[in-house]
DNA sequence: TTGAAAGCGCTAACAT
DNA sequence: ATGTTAGCGCTTTCAA
């Protein structure tokens, strides 16, 4: 009576008025929604028919008050606008909604404070947390981690369950290229300081160098962006290395283009590794050898991971998993050539400054 | 008595416990915090200090239901690795984020079935809603704008707030940088076939280059990715034109790498524009013409005048704004050689392939 | 399998 | 300026 106007019902049809129309409880109508199987399958129809007329749609807030699931994950990075990011948001998202959840993006935007306050705001809405690239420290982590679900990402903390990329073998495997082309020193641009990864790679890359008989060397810290690496080119003095590995591609990608201003050739000069392969390593010339990080698999999987943890309602298991990464050779590595010698004969290309 | 552990309150601290100890009624606590002014200075700082010893929350759930706004704001795109969304997002996400607002990214995964459903099931959480990149159709968008304070980016829709760069003036100044190095016919190679910017970008440059005497033709549609611009280079046949403005600038480069793999030469034998000015059109070797459009401040603009329409409860109401764009001349242009000669002199660069 | 009743934590009139 | 009283739309015991 009240209204029936087929389509646009004006505001919010209840689980009341559907109730009244089906002639049944309203807590029966809940029960269709939340628990059907334990109504019986044609009061189930009817209900169902009847909400479909009256246009009925549940609220998602109403009942999040209620059973406090609000099927919202935080997706924290540091910078949205990060092609790095971007894969892992990809996968993230895809494996969020094919499990009916919705991301809820944070852009810390390199801003601790600004970090720990939004999530403070947000906290209380979601179901779990996906850390992808945080600036808090290990002991906030793990006290979040005590009240949502909740997976760091790149980054591994005691008693928090994360999905890192396997960064030893990755830093071994592009030692162990750049040891075949002949180099006989590797120099390391190192990323942020803070950085678990930077920490991490470097390491490694110490581990790695030594079993080949290898110099290794570091340099940084940088900004892990492009102005980060071109800075580095031009810290480079008139001895710069002949191999390199960087931090993540944008700064190998930077330092390319630094190299390339200063009239340096890539790879004859000096041999560049990236890390994490996103998706211009390939489109800069020379290519980018670089270690391929399964970005997108690390968001998705770092979401399966959390869903199993909101759905079983655990905390900070130890849930780990080490993700296999593997080499892609581009251009932008070869053969250790004698040093100090002008440019001659022109095997590679290289355009922009001189 | 029953808590005061200090730190880490177990279950849900309540406006009641609050007002019990701080000796207050509920509303009073309700008020301190929602609308303080409205209460007296003295009895508000009571109450926060009890409220902070409690350690009480508030629940963004409850008040989200009774007052019916979240803070929240759908940002539709139809794939966020896109790296011309990144920006977008980026904006958007600082907007919203200076306004206490938080982003609830929805990925369209380029699936119009996908967008409608995902948007329809947070539609009830949200306060309203950012379509940057979406499927919809024109009267959807339009209906959903009478529900939901909206605003449409990159589109224009009858009655639907927008944000829209200058696609004609972007297109007017490639087509005249193009004709100033000589070049007297433009192929247009299109994008996605029902999207309005497309069109809009096509209409503009037969326009421009009618106005400039020029020839113009149009090629497509391709996918407006890197894949569909080789895609786009390997259709040309033997007679390729001299000048290619892109839908957009991964179609660009994808054409350039097509073009370079089949030793055609840019700028030397073709010159290609294209449209956004991502990050990576500056990367690639030759650098990328392209029209600057103002993605970060699209998303910015777009989400404040969100804000503005929730605020003021308004729908539809026609507050759209056209940006400024700019030509950013890279190497990816330049004088139209004569045809047909064999490439000799070399001026210009290009690794890969033959 | 269904109904009745109580309440989630908060806000919004309406009083005082 | 503060207290009182009703709910928001849903879920959840507990009974029937």
């Amino acid at each position: 009576m009240t209204d029936a106007r087929g389509e646009s019902a004006r505001h919010p049809v209840t689980i009341y008025d559907v109730a009244r129309v089906a002639d049944v409880a309203p807590s029966t109508v809940s029960r269709a929604f939340s628990r059907p199987g334990r109504v019986n399958s044609e009061t189930a129809a009817r209900i169902r028919r009847v909400a479909d007329e009256l246009g009925y749609r549940t609220s998602p807030l109403a009942r999040a008050q209620q059973t406090s699931r609000t099927r919202l994950l935080a997706l924290v990075v540091s910078d949205v606008a990060n092609p790095f990011y971007a894969e892992v948001i990809h996968g993230a998202q895809a494996a969020a909604t094919a499990a009916g959840y919705t991301l809820l993006l944070i852009d810390a935007q390199e801003s601790e404070r600004h970090e720990r306050a939004t999530l403070e705001r947000t906290l209380s809405s979601v179901d779990g947390v996906l850390l992808a690239g945080t600036r808090l420290s290990d002991s906030a982590i793990r006290m979040l981690s005590k009240q949502k679900p909740l997976i760091v990402l790149n980054r591994t903390i005691v008693d928090v369950p994360s999905v890192v990329p396997d960064n030893g073998r990755g830093i071994r495997l592009a030692v162990e290229h750049l040891a075949e082309l002949g180099h006989r020193s590797i120099t390391y641009l190192s990323g942020p300081e803070a950085s678990w990864a930077d920490g991490m790679r470097w390491r490694s890359l110490l581990e790695a160098a030594t079993a080949a008989s290898l110099r290794a060397r570091r340099l940084g810290p940088f900004s892990p962006d492009v102005a980060g690496g071109v800075r580095a080119a031009e810290e480079f003095g008139a001895r710069y290395p002949t191999a390199v590995i960087a931090y993540n591609d944008q700064l190998a990608i930077g330092l390319i283009r630094g190299l390339t201003a200063r009239g340096i050739r890539v790879p004859r000069d000096v041999s560049v590794v990236g890390f994490d392969n996103i998706p211009v390593a390939d489109l800069i010339t020379p290519g980018l050898t670089t270690v391929a990080a399964p970005l997108y698999t690390e968001g998705a999987t770092a979401t399966r991971h959390l869903l199993t943890l909101v759905a079983s309602g655990q905390r900070g298991t130890s849930l780990s998993a080490v993700l296999p990464v593997r080499l892609v050779v581009r251009g932008s590595t070869g053969r250790r050539s004698r040093r100090r010698s002008p440019p001659v004969t022109v095997a590679a290309d290289g355009d922009a400054g001189s």
